[in-house]
RNA sequence: CGGGCUAUAGUGUAAUGGUAGCACGAGUCCUUUGGGAGGAUUUAGUCUGAGUUCAAAUCUCAGUAGCCCGACCA
């Protein structure tokens, strides 16, 4: 992509009223454009970003066959009034009406129509069990929007169901679940600490929350620095101290990145998904739920991931494979640039011939790809490109051969 | 949703009832070209609606939006 066209600046300036640092990047970095409040556009940085991270869970979710679907963000509210959950959720659930004057709400999350589905899909025992995994988005009325893509009122969720015959079948599928989020928040880059956690609005049933420690969380989480005993403040009674050792639970905040829930029979029940064991009988299908939060992802990375210059992405998740940059001429670094795109390298090229070295630079370190490549008067006269890591201080001289090798 | 605060150009600010100004940014042109370069020039603002007043950015009321604390938050 040549930057000349990008469909996304780098700002210098922003509102005092932005005040964490993952915001503050994504949106000097040119990432993501505010629409209103906490509810963003992703420009093709960000898309890129996204894409990658989705890809990430995609990968994990396909060695157990969490097969992947899409469900409508629109529901009828007759489907939450089954279970309960259309008048139980306060004013975050966002409740609409078309024009025959029917309720409906906007998804905040799909456990009813992914059991609803379930509902025509299951009839035996044999169909069990079943794993569901959707990107798809989802609106909160909250009553703050914080932090940027940290807590967003519209945002991009990956969002499991599991279907199951018995507890134990629920069990094992939320093992699965958990074992996987602990390998895809390491694949993003994130030291994810599972913690205990209350199910809230979802159920009463067993659940984890993945946890980033940060100061920009929201959450709190208490833990006991001699077992190891992790949990969310909200689970815990009034006495905070370690069941097990006795002594006094530390606190930290933490950014919640994911979350598990043991659903059991709250929704099965209600919107009747059953199925006929060996015996012929009907019984009723065991649930489970699992979230993680793609937008609040990437601004987690970012408010791990940085420097004072900018942001600095792990390879794994940059929207670009690196940054080449034209210095003084366009005309070795257009073939450079046709040679990598060739070659399959996923790479910015900075071909504007209107900015200067420094301000081209800046761009680079905001942005944050892994690497930046120059190429100007001075390299081409050699047939050579000048190679920096985003996260160090050394450039080395390269032959293109040696470049297409390094960014392979 | 409770409490507090704020609202002047894209951003940051000034104008304390009497001419809306400055800096940065952004646009154009020229010069420059290895770390947001220099010059010239242009652009753009009193959140909305009522009210008080000869006169309102300034005072009053309402609305809207944003920020902070709390509550809430699969």
């Amino acid at each position: 992509m040549k930057q000349s066209h990008l469909f996304a600046k780098t700002i210098r300036n922003i509102s005092d009223d932005v005040k964490s640092v993952s915001h503050k990047l994504l949106l000097r970095g040119g990432f993501i454009f505010p629409v209103s409040a906490g509810i963003y556009a992703l420009s093709p940085l960000g898309f890129r970003v996204f894409e990658k991270i989705k890809n990430i869970i995609r990968n994990d979710f396909d060695q157990f066959e969490a097969q992947e679907i899409s469900m409508p963000i629109v529901h009828p509210a007759r489907i939450w009034k089954q279970t309960g959950r259309f008048q139980d959720i306060g004013d975050e659930l966002w409740k609409i009406k078309n024009r025959e004057g029917e309720d409906f709400v906007l998804a905040m999350t799909h456990e009813e129509i992914a059991a609803y589905i379930a509902e025509t899909i299951i009839k035996t025992y044999k169909d069990l069990p079943i794993l569901v995994n959707q990107f798809q988005v989802k609106i909160r009325d909250e009553l703050r929007a914080r932090g940027g893509m940290l807590r967003a009122k519209e945002f991009l969720m990956q969002d499991a169901y599991s279907f199951d015959k018995d507890e134990k079948g629920m069990d094992e599928s939320y093992e699965k679940f958990y074992e996987s989020y602990g390998r895809i928040f390491k694949n993003l880059s994130l030291e994810a600490v599972p913690v205990e956690a209350s199910g809230g609005v979802m159920g009463q049933g067993q659940s984890h929350e993945f946890m980033l420690i940060s100061e920009a969380g929201e959450d709190k989480i208490a833990f006991c620095e001699q077992c190891g005993y992790k949990a969310n403040i909200e689970v815990l009674a009034n006495a905070k101290i370690c069941q097990k050792c006795k002594i006094e639970l530390k606190e930290t905040s933490a950014v919640e990145l994911g979350q598990t829930f043991k659903l059991g029979l709250k929704y099965s029940r209600s919107l009747n998904v059953k199925f006929k064991d060996s015996n012929g009988k009907d019984n009723i299908v065991y649930m489970g739920s699992y979230g993680i939060g793609i937008g609040r992802a990437m601004a987690a990375v970012a408010e791990i991931h940085n420097d004072e210059k900018g942001l600095v992405w792990p390879q794994a998740l940059s929207p670009f494979a690196a940054h080449l940059i034209s210095l003084g001429q366009n005309k070795e670094s257009d073939r450079v640039y046709t040679a990598l795109l060739k070659s399959g390298i996923d790479v910015l090229y900075d071909d504007r011939l209107d900015k200067t070295p420094g301000e081209k630079f800046t761009d680079a370190d905001l942005m944050g790809m892994p690497f930046r490549i120059v190429i100007s008067a001075k390299t081409a006269v050699n047939k050579k490109a000048e190679v920096k890591k985003r996260n160090e201080n050394k450039v080395s001289i390269v032959s293109y051969a040696e470049l297409n090798n390094i960014l392979q």
